[in-house]
RNA sequence: GGCUCUAUAGCCAAGUGGCUAAGGCAAGGGUCUGCAACACCCUGAUCGCCGGUUCAAAUCCGGCUGGAGCCUCCA
């Protein structure tokens, strides 16, 4: 049984799927109006890899992102470099897509956007309209968040103290200074026409309509940043409450923040690593590790230490899983053996995915994993099974962790090389050992 | 002012009432080894502070202190 954190009802809870062996997952994906930094990567990675459970424990996922392609920062960027706000978003969808690729992310099974769901937003805000949750005033539509109850139920905030913050924007057009945008009447930039007036539509709008579209009915579970909980996941709840009668989903999941020097990364701070310097610097797989070391509630607190801790660790576990494929494949040993010892591990590994996602915890089991695999392959007598087992497992944990080692075959000439190498070795004949491992390492094979 | 979250060894951290408080990194020691690398083993904390509940608390409750966030765009 998997449990889950869920943040709508702040406890955790088993998870029961809307359909038998089905998954349905929704994550807001970013605006588009610039890189992805590191921050912006946590959700990114760590609901691949709740994805990626799911499709391990058999279920069939459909893993929705959308891309925000309509926004004030969008087209204040294409004012500034005198460019359409189209050919800025394209531009940025474009890069953060290969950023998903450079964190080997699984492509997503939609990214929809807002650009192409404008009719259906109209018409939801019609709904809404006539549902009698939102009004029209003077040419924009706002939601009347006094119109259900619970407004606010995500960030556990009432209206009365929403209002007492005092920082909310004051607007005369507003009933209620917590009433939100819904359509706005815009004169410059992109605009569409409306039964209102020519404008664009708010900001909280669109991943409800895009679940409706996509999904058509309520879904298992939507996730994102824990910064997006107000007002932006609030509203969307509100919205849902007054069309649909639902919350949108049933489990709530947010990750924790990434921060720089004990400070929130934000853009409009500035103080932001970008995901694509960090994989220039270093693979990947070590970025993913550093991430997902720490669970997924937390915040994580960015630091050039916790990228060479987890690159250490990477490596260990790279090399004992490259040993590992070396030995099968060398000594040909066929798969689909399973041992107790290693089904043992197995379900050491379940059970910390399945307890909340808790990944620091799956990854001492890869460790685990590894110590052992490590210690068979020193062993006197090989044992053929468990070198099996542990191979397979040992792939499928990495895969779920959307670690893949790019470790090639050896072509039957390497192979050769290899068994040479060890051949010499064996009859301490070590000037040739010696030449035959400067051949491999130079090949760049690892041994 | 309101609402959240958080405090475990040098660092990252597991832990959701009960055997000797996981694991990793770093450090020290050791084993293995033709050499180098690797690998393996061993060594460390009574859990921010105070009080309460309980036979029993890092774990529940209250208070205090420190850190962070939200209430404005933000993953």
């Amino acid at each position: 049984m998997i449990k889950i954190y869920n943040s709508l009802t702040k406890k955790i809870e088993d998870f029961k799927p809307i359909k038998e062996n089905e998954l349905t997952m929704y994550v807001c994906g970013p605006t588009v109006y610039n890189f992805m930094h590191i921050g912006n990567s946590r959700p990114i990675i760590f609901f691949d890899v709740v994805a990626r459970f799911f499709k391990y424990l058999g279920y069939k996922v459909t893993y929705v992102s959308n891309f925000t392609d309509i926004d004030d920062k969008i087209i204040t960027r294409a004012e500034e470099e005198g460019i359409s706000e189209a050919e800025v978003s394209e531009k940025y969808i474009k890069e953060i897509s290969e950023t998903y690729n450079r964190l080997n992310i699984i492509p997503h099974d939609k990214n929809p956007k807002v650009t192409e769901n404008m009719q259906e937003i109209i018409d939801y805000i019609g709904i809404l309209i006539t549902k009698g949750g939102a009004y029209v005033s003077d040419g924009d539509v706002y939601f009347d968040v006094s119109k259900i109850d619970n407004y606010g139920v995500l960030s556990s905030q009432t209206i009365e103290n929403l209002i007492q913050g005092a920082r909310v924007e004051t607007n005369d057009k507003k009933k209620n200074p917590v009433d939100f945008t819904l359509w706005k009447e815009t004169l410059t930039g992109l605009r569409w026409k409306s039964p209102w007036s020519e404008g664009r539509p708010g900001w909280h709008t669109e991943c409800v309509v895009m679940i409706n579209n996509i999904f058509k009915d309520k879904i298992d579970i939507h996730g994102g940043g824990l910064d997006l909980k107000f007002p932006h996941h609030d509203n969307e709840i509100a919205q849902s409450m007054c069309s649909h009668d639902h919350t949108i989903a049933n489990y709530w999941m947010h990750n924790g923040r990434i921060d720089l020097s004990g400070e929130k990364m934000s853009k409009s701070v500035g103080n932001v690593i970008w995901a694509n310097d960090l994989l220039d610097k270093v693979d990947y797989q070590i970025y993913r590790f550093m991430v997902l070391n720490v669970p997924y509630r937390q915040p994580l607190n960015y630091r050039e230490e916790l990228l060479d801790q987890a690159a250490t660790e990477y490596e260990k576990i790279r090399r004992s899983y490259n040993n590992l494929y070396r030995k099968i494949e060398l000594e040909d040993i066929d798969l689909g053996k399973k041992d107790s010892e290693i089904e043992k591990l197995k379900t050491e590994f379940i059970e910390a995915m399945s307890n909340d996602f808790n990944t620091a915890n799956a990854i001492t089991s890869i460790i685990n994993l590894s110590k052992l695999s490590n210690t068979l392959l020193r062993a006197k007598e090989l044992d053929r099974e468990k070198l099996a087992s542990c191979y397979s497992l040992f792939t499928d944990m990495l895969w779920v962790l959307g670690i893949e080692t790019n470790i090639e075959p050896l072509e039957e000439e390497d192979k050769k090389l290899v068994r040479e190498y060890e051949a010499a070795r064996r009859a301490k004949n070590f000037e040739l050992s010696d030449e035959l491992r400067k051949q491999i390492a130079d090949k760049g094979i690892l041994l």
